[in-house]
RNA sequence: CGGGACGUAGCGCAGCCCGGUAGCGCACCUGAAUGGGGUUCAGGGGGUCGCGGGUUCAAAUCCCGCCGUCCCGACCA
C-alpha cells in the first residue's frame, strides 16, 4: 500500500525554527507597525535576483511593466460582487486627506484588478488594441489577523500581471502559460518543486472564473501556495465596461487574466531548503555563490595568502560559465576572526560554495571546495578551479531540486488511503494526499474541521497517480474530482 | 476578536513570588597575542526595565488600564 511508507518531517516546533533562520540569517525584521516587515539587505539580495529573473521571464513572454496608483476609490471595489465580498474584511481605508474628511474613502490596494481594468477600459476601443499584457511590481496591503515574516504580512511586495484578451481561449492560454512560467521559476531557480493545478470553487480568487496555483511542500509537510494565476473571464470587464469592437463589427467585453507571486517566495525558500545550520540558497539565487576564506597561521603568511585569494577570485571572475553572467565571488579576508567562525557565518547565510585557501594549498597549487548543501569537501587544482566551481554550482542547483522533490514524494500518499488513516497522518506528520472528492462542500468542510486539511488543488498530470481515485475520501461516494489534500499555510 | 505565554542593553535571558543603588552570556569598542571548524587575556561603552496611571518614604518588582510580540482557534498570497 502506498500509505505504508515512513513519512518524515522536521522538528515539531517548526515555527520557532523558521523565525530563527529568518532572523538570525538577517533576512528580515519586524517594523514598528504591527504585522509589517522590513526586508534586510540579505533578504532583499535574494529577492532582487528573484525579481530580475521573473522580470526577464515576463518580458520573454511579451509583457511590459507599468505602474498604477496605490489608492483606489472605495466604490471601485464594489463593482464586482464576489471581489468586494472576498476583500472587504481585510481592507485598509484612508478616510482623511489634507486635514479633511474625504467625500469618498480611498482603499489602499489589496490587489489592483479594479484600478487597472478601469484604466484598460479607457485604453481599449478595438480588437486591434488587444491583447494588453502588463505587469506591475508593487506593494499591497491586506489587514490580516495573524502575520508571519515573509509568509503573511499586512503589507507585502509582489508582482501582479494583468492582461486583457479578445477571446476566452486566449485568456485561458495566457493563464496556463503564466502558471507554467511560475513553475519553471520555482523549480528551475528556487529548486522548489511545486504541484500545479486548479483551485476548487471555494478556494478560487474572489472574482475569478478559474484559479490555478503552484503548491510547494515545506519541511513540516504543510503546503505553501507560492503563486496563483487567474482566468477572470469577463467578470471585471463587465464591471468596468472594458469593451471592444470586434473584427466583424460587434461590441464585446474583453477577457482578463491576473497572476502574482510575492516576497512570500523567500519564506518558501527558507522552509524548503533551510537546515539547522541556517539558510541554504540555490546557486542561481545566491547573491554570493562562492566565498573564499583565506587561512594563515603565521603572520608572514597572511599577506601572500590574502593576495592569492584575490588572485583566485580574479581567475573565477574571468571564467566563462555556461549560464549568462559572471560567477559571484567574495573574499572574506577579515582580520581578527578565525576561519571556523567565518565558516559558520557563511553557512548561516546559505552561500552555496566555500573555498578554503591556506599556505599548504597554495604551495601545492590547490584549494578546498566545500558544498553548503551536503557539506562535502573536495580538493581541486587552482589551474582548473573555475571549471570545477562552475560544475559544482550547477550540480548543487540540480541536487537541491532533486532532494526537495524526493522529500515531497516520500511524504506524499497516492491512492488507497482510508479516512481513518488520513486522519492519523494529518494529526501526525502531515502529507500530500492524492484522493477523491465527491464534490460536496459539506464533505470538504467536515474534513477541514476534523483534520485541518483542505483541497490545495486538483493537480495537473505530473502529480497524479496512474490509477485515479474512484471514491470520496470522506463519504465514500463517487469521486468527481481528484484532489490534493494537505494542511496549508 | 476569543484562549495561553511573554515584553529588562543590538540579540538571548536572570532579577519580580518576598519593593531598597539594574545584572549575566553573546555581540560591540581599545590593546596584545592567536589563526586548516565558533580564539584567549586585560580594559571599556551601552538600558526612560513596552507605554500610562495608581499604592508606597521608595516600584523592573504590587494593583489597574493600554500597546506590542509569539503560540493555539476564526481569516489568508
Amino acid at each position: 500500500m502506498a500509505d505504508d511508507k515512513k513519512l518524515t518531517t522536521r522538528a515539531a516546533d517548526f515555527s520557532a525554527w523558521y523565525n530563527e533562520v529568518v532572523l538570525k540569517g538577517e533576512l528580515a525584521d519586524y517594523s514598528p507597525v504591527r504585522g509589517c516587515m522590513v526586508i534586510r539587505p540579505r533578504g532583499y539580495g535574494i529577492w532582487e535576483r528573484m525579481q530580475h529573473q521573473l522580470d526577464t521571464m515576463f518580458k520573454d513572454t511579451g509583457h511590459e511593466n507599468a505602474y498604477f496608483p496605490m489608492l483606489i476609490p472605495e466604490s471601485f471595489l464594489h463593482k464586482e460582487a464576489e471581489h468586494v465580498e472576498g476583500f472587504a474584511p481585510e481592507l485598509a481605508v484612508v478616510t482623511h486627506g489634507g486635514g479633511k474628511k474625504l467625500e469618498e474613502p480611498l482603499v489602499i490596494r489589496p490587489t489592483s484588478e479594479t484600478i487597472i481594468y478601469a484604466m484598460y477600459a479607457k485604453w481599449v476601443q478595438s480588437y486591434r488594441d488587444l491583447p494588453i499584457l502588463i505587469n506591475q511590481w508593487a506593494n499591497v496591503v491586506r489587514w490580516e489577523m495573524r502575520t508571519r515574516l515573509f509568509l503573511r504580512t499586512l503589507e507585502f511586495l509582489w508582482q501582479e500581471g494583468h492582461t486583457a484578451h479578445a477571446t476566452h481561449d486566449e485568456a485561458e492560454e495566457e493563464t496556463r502559460k503564466m502558471l507554467g512560467v511560475y513553475r519553471d521559476f520555482m523549480e528551475g531557480w528556487m529548486a522548489m518543486p511545486v504541484v500545479t493545478g486548479i483551485k476548487t470553487e471555494s478556494e478560487k480568487f474572489a472574482g475569478a472564473l478559474r484559479t490555478y496555483s503552484c503548491e510547494g511542500m515545506m519541511q513540516d509537510n504543510k503546503a505553501l501556495q507560492a503563486g496563483t494565476s487567474h482566468n477572470l473571464g469577463q467578470n471585471f470587464s463587465k464591471a468596468f465596461e472594458l469593451k471592444f469592437q470586434t473584427e466583424a463589427g460587434g461590441i464585446e467585453h474583453a477577457w482578463n487574466t491576473s497572476w502574482g507571486v510575492s516576497t512570500r517566495l523567500i519564506g518558501g525558500l527558507v522552509m524548503t531548503h533551510g537546515d539547522d545550520k541556517g539558510l541554504r540558497t540555490p546557486p542561481l539565487l545566491a547573491p554570493i555563490e562562492i566565498v573564499i576564506v583565506p587561512i594563515w597561521r603565521a603572520e608572514e603568511d597572511k599577506g601572500r595568502v590574502k593576495a592569492a585569494a584575490h588572485m583566485v577570485k580574479e581567475s573565477l571572475l574571468a571564467w566563462e560559465r555556461r549560464v549568462p553572467g559572471r560567477l559571484r565571488v567574495h573574499v572574506d579576508d577579515r582580520d581578527g576572526i578565525k576561519p571556523g567562525a567565518k565558516y559558520y557565518e557563511w553557512e548561516l547565510r546559505g552561500i552555496p560554495l566555500r573555498m578554503e585557501l591556506g599556505p599548504r594549498d597554495i604551495d601545492s597549487n590547490q584549494a578546498v571546495l566545500v558544498r553548503r548543501d551536503t557539506g562535502e569537501k573536495r580538493s581541486v587544482s587552482l589551474s582548473s578551479v573555475g571549471e570545477e566551481a562552475a560544475d559544482l554550482l550547477h550540480l548543487i542547483q540540480e541536487s537541491m531540486l532533486i532532494d526537495a522533490r524526493e522529500r515531497r514524494e516520500q511524504n506524499s500518499i497516492r491512492g488507497g488511503i482510508t479516512y481513518d488513516r488520513f486522519r492519523e497522518v494529518m494529526a501526525g506528520t502531515g502529507a500530500f494526499v492524492y484522493a477523491g472528492w465527491c464534490g460536496d462542500e459539506k464533505c470538504a468542510a467536515a474534513i477541514k474541521e476534523e483534520t485541518k486539511a483542505t483541497i490545495r488543488v486538483l493537480p495537473d498530470e505530473e502529480f497524479r497517480s496512474a490509477e485515479p481515485p474512484k471514491t470520496c475520501l470522506k463519504c465514500g461516494g463517487a469521486s468527481i474530482a481528484e484532489a490534493l489534500w494537505a494542511k496549508a499555510y
